[in-house]
This record gives structure tokens, sequence and C-alpha cells, in this order.
RNA sequence: GGAGGAGUUCCCGAGUGGCUAAAGGGGGCAGACUGUAAAUCUGUUGUCUACGACUACGGUGGUUCGAAUCCACCCUCCUCCA
């Protein structure tokens, strides 16, 4: 992959679609306000409502935690490791619990892993991550700056963004070992499930320190930030725990860890993975209307935990949507669909994505906002083009050889006519204004333009 | 440091000189059936200027009319010994 420059994802428009979001953001948090507000009415705890959300996986001290959250008393760091240039939706889950105890009055800190991220994390890898360079690392670490913003306060007295390459990076071999490693016990490192399927393969003492790393993070987050809670995806748990264990030694005090259960599809893989690679956050990566379809295509099994997990709306209103079967759960794929298209692009994007998925499925519609490619006289010859070029074009098919096999296969229409012929094209007449539409399969709907 | 083993297409994994763009499975995509779901059945799954050509079995050279298959060196990983 190669690494776009900060600056470089930073268009005009973009700038723009940031403060409308913004602004759509700060409504959903009024809106959140008022229904915690009104749990808090009904005796329902933070910590009840995100255990009735089932988001809770694992936790050291459930007493204590309670306690701690629901007064407002945590102060917790969540890290994310910057591996891309934004965050996907496997990284939603956990802002969207940052603001939760946000809004309940804890102090969340964001922590960006500037100085872990040069090691990489091993846990429910199989092999090795590649080795990114600074650069790279430095640019990831603002986008999700960013990104973050738009879900957290960040401020005084509020949410705050640290990034670990700030006292990682500083660190003396000798003095660590001295310090830190003598609280381990590698015996114990070992039987961390973590490290389990890394033992067959092969793990590098390079990546085994990663969890030292983790440890330490928490254990200066204690001392300088009051930190007393690290949340993290249940994959986490163990390295979360080195952190409370490294705290207890070295200072005697007693920190809490929590993970979040992770968001796996009912066949048992992570959420937010298509053909594509991941679902991002990020509009130029995963357009809203992309967005809104992945949830929308979502199996049903999946439905009504996603809906729990994700969303703001009153756990009532979903209870009673637990009642709901058959084509009847068509509707809560689109009120999930809708609700976190709203979450991350806004409610306009919502709104037109939803529209546009409306119009296509139900034939017709709307064109304008569905993903499309303006094309230039450039890439046409004798002024047309044929339906396999514009499909290669628009990045329907990742080469001709498949936009001719589906094509011999039925699964090409133009305009809503099936495509038979391998040879068929459209003339830069028809291509001009509107253009036209290519539908490969049932779902995948494409306008081409002639600009 | 020593001994042995492995590296094949998106993944797993067959393949020991031509019949191999490479068995089988998984995954993906498409068709039928549906509810933009699942399950099932069918087809398909390197690229292209497409009855042909080109690129591919860790890397680089070599042997041969011909190599994923044989040889040399190198790289990476695994297992056992120290």
């Amino acid at each position: 992959m190669v690494p776009r420059s900060f600056a470089l994802c930073l268009t005009k428009t973009e700038g723009v679609t940031f403060l409308r979001e913004h602004v759509a953001l700060c409504t959903v948090t009024k809106l959140c306000r008022t229904i915690l507000l009104e749990k808090e009415n009904d005796n329902v705890t933070l910590y009840d409502e995100l255990v009735a959300r089932g988001l809770i996986a694992q936790v050291t001290d459930e007493e204590e935690i309670k306690e701690l959250i629901n007064t407002g008393k945590a102060t917790f760091y969540i890290g994310f490791d910057p591996t891309a240039d934004s965050l996907h939706v496997g990284h939603f889950m956990a802002l969207c619990l940052m603001r939760r105890l946000q809004l309940a009055g804890n102090r969340p800190i964001a922590l960006v892993g500037g100085g872990t991220g040069m090691v990489g994390d091993p846990s429910g890898r199989t092999d090795m991550r590649s080795m990114m360079t600074m650069e790279t690392i430095a640019c990831n670490c603002d986008a999700f700056q960013r990104q973050m913003e738009k879900f957290i306060e960040f401020g005084e007295g509020k949410a705050q963004l640290v990034n670990n390459a700030d006292w990682l990076l500083e660190l003396n071999y000798i003095e660590m070992l001295r310090e830190v490693g003598v609280c381990f016990s590698v015996n114990n490192m070992l039987r961390a499930d973590c490290y389990k399927n890394r033992m067959e393969k092969g793990l590098s003492f390079f990546e085994f320190n990663y969890m030292i790393m983790q440890a330490y993070d928490f254990y200066y987050l204690y001392q300088h930030y009051g930190c007393n809670m690290q949340l993290g995806g249940d994959d986490q748990w163990s390295n979360m725990l080195a952190g409370t264990e490294l705290i207890r030694r070295k200072l005697g005090k007693d920190a809490y860890a929590m993970t979040i259960t992770l968001l796996l599809t009912s066949e048992g893989e992570k959420m937010g993975k298509t053909m594509g690679g991941a679902v991002w956050l990020d509009p130029n990566k995963t357009p809203p209307y992309e967005f809104y379809q992945y949830w929308r295509n979502i199996a049903d099994a999946d439905v009504l935990k996603c809906i729990r997990m994700l969303t703001f709306l009153p756990l009532e209103e979903i209870d009673k949507m637990d009642a709901w079967e058959g084509s009847q759960l068509n509707r809560a794929k689109e009120i999930l669909a809708f609700e976190l298209t709203k979450m991350i692009h806004g409610e306009e994007e919502a709104n037109k994505a939803q529209e546009t998925a409306k119009g296509l499925f139900a034939g017709g519609g709307d064109r304008a906002n569905m993903p499309s490619t303006e094309l230039s006289e450039a890439d046409l010859q004798n002024a047309s083009i044929s339906v396999i070029e514009m499909m290669l074009a628009g990045k329907i098919t990742a080469s001709k050889g498949e936009a001719r096999r589906l094509i011999e296969q039925g699964g090409v229409e133009l305009n809503g006519e099936k495509v038979k012929d391998l040879t068929q094209s459209v003339t830069a007449e028809e291509l001009r204004g509107e253009g036209v539409v290519i539908k490969k399969g049932k779902k995948v709907f494409h306008r081409i333009y002639l600009s």
C-alpha cells in the first residue's frame, strides 16, 4: 500500500464535509445526552447499559469498574495502532465506547501508537506485520487524530490525545530492562493467548516485546495522566493485564482493564472486511454510499447485534426489534445502515445514501449519488467506448478478463438491459449528461459519464 | 555453531522433466431461488490486442529441444542438538 501524505488527503471538499459532519455529530451528541439522562432517571446505569448492549467482554474487577465509570471517575485510555491512513469500522466501536463513557463524565485518553507502531502487535496474527517507516507512522497518526475529533470532544478537562512515540522512543534499553524488564516473567508471557498461535509459526523477539511496550504505556499514563483504566478489543486482554500487573508491581496501585467484545460476523470472522479490504471511516477510501451498503447487506443473524452494539438507539426500541422476523429484518438493516452512516458521515450523507439505494433497488431512481466515474474525451476511441473498457475504468472489475467473464455469464446490465455482446459499446452522446448506469450482479451500480 | 525439513496461484494444499495456467478444498465473483439475508444447486476464478500470445511455483544463475520438477549458490522460515 502506498502511504498517502496527509496533506494530500485533505482536499477542499473534505474540509467542507468535515465541518458539515461535525455539525451533524453535535446534534447526535445532544440526542445521546438526552437518552443518557433519561436512562439515569430510569436508574439504568452506564455500566448496565454497556452490558445490555453486549459491549463488555472481560473486566478485571467488575465492582470497582462499575463504580468508577458510573460515577464518572474513570480516566481511561484506548490505544490505536497507526497501521493505515484511516480508522476503520473495527475502531469504530472503540470510538463509540469512548464517547459513551465521556458523556457519562469520564475522561478519555486516545493513544495513537506512534511508538508501538514501530513494532506491531502480534496478537491475532499468524505472521509478522511488515515494518512501517517513521514517516508513514507519523502521517497515519495525524489522520487518526482528525477522525477521532469527530467523535470525541478534545480539549482542556476533556479528552486528550497522546502519542506513545513521545515517551517510548527515548527509552534507553538498559534502563528499560532494569526498570521494567524485571517485572515480567517470560514463562508467564508465553502462556498469554496472544502468543499461542505464534508458537508454531515463530515469534520474533522484536514482536515479543510488544506486550511490554503496551504495559509500559499504561504505567506511564497512570503516572502522568492519572489514567486508571484501559479499554481495548478482547484480543488485547493479555497485553492489558500486563499493564495492570506492571502498575501493581512498580507502584503497588490498582488499575483496571475492560475489554470490548470483538464484533464478529455469525461466521466468526472479523466484521468490516470486504473483498476490497476494510470498511474505512474516511469517505475518500469508503464512500458513504458503500459504507451504507455494507451494513445494508449484513446477514440476518448479525443485524440486531450490530444495532445494539454500534448505534445509540435506546435499548427499549432495540428490544422491540428483537421480535422482528423474516423480511421484517430487512427494515432493521435499513435502520442500522442509516444510523451508522449518519454517525460517520452526517445526516445529509446518510439520507443521500439511503435514497440512492432505495432508488436503485426499486429500479430507476436517483442517479446522482451512486458511485460514479467521470470519463474524458481521451478515454474514448472514435467517440465511443466498450462496456468492458468502462467497467475497467470504473474499477467495477479488476481486469478485462473478469469483465468478459461477467458478461458471458449474464452478470452485467447497461441501463437496465442485460449486456449480451462482448463488444457492446456506447457513444459519446449517450455518455453526456447523466451518462449510463452499469450494474454488476445484483448490487453493484456504477454510473459512467462524460465530462 | 551443527543436523534435518520447508517455501506452489487470494489462502490451505497436491504436483519429481513435456499431456501443467498447475488436482482438491476454502474464499471470491456470477446465474437460479429469495427479502439488497442465509442455506442450496450450477458456472467461473493469472493477464492481454483472446481458437493465439505473454507472465507465473522464494531469488539468481546453470543443465536440457523442453524445468514448478534436475544442479549450484543465495534468502526466509520451521524442527532437533549446542
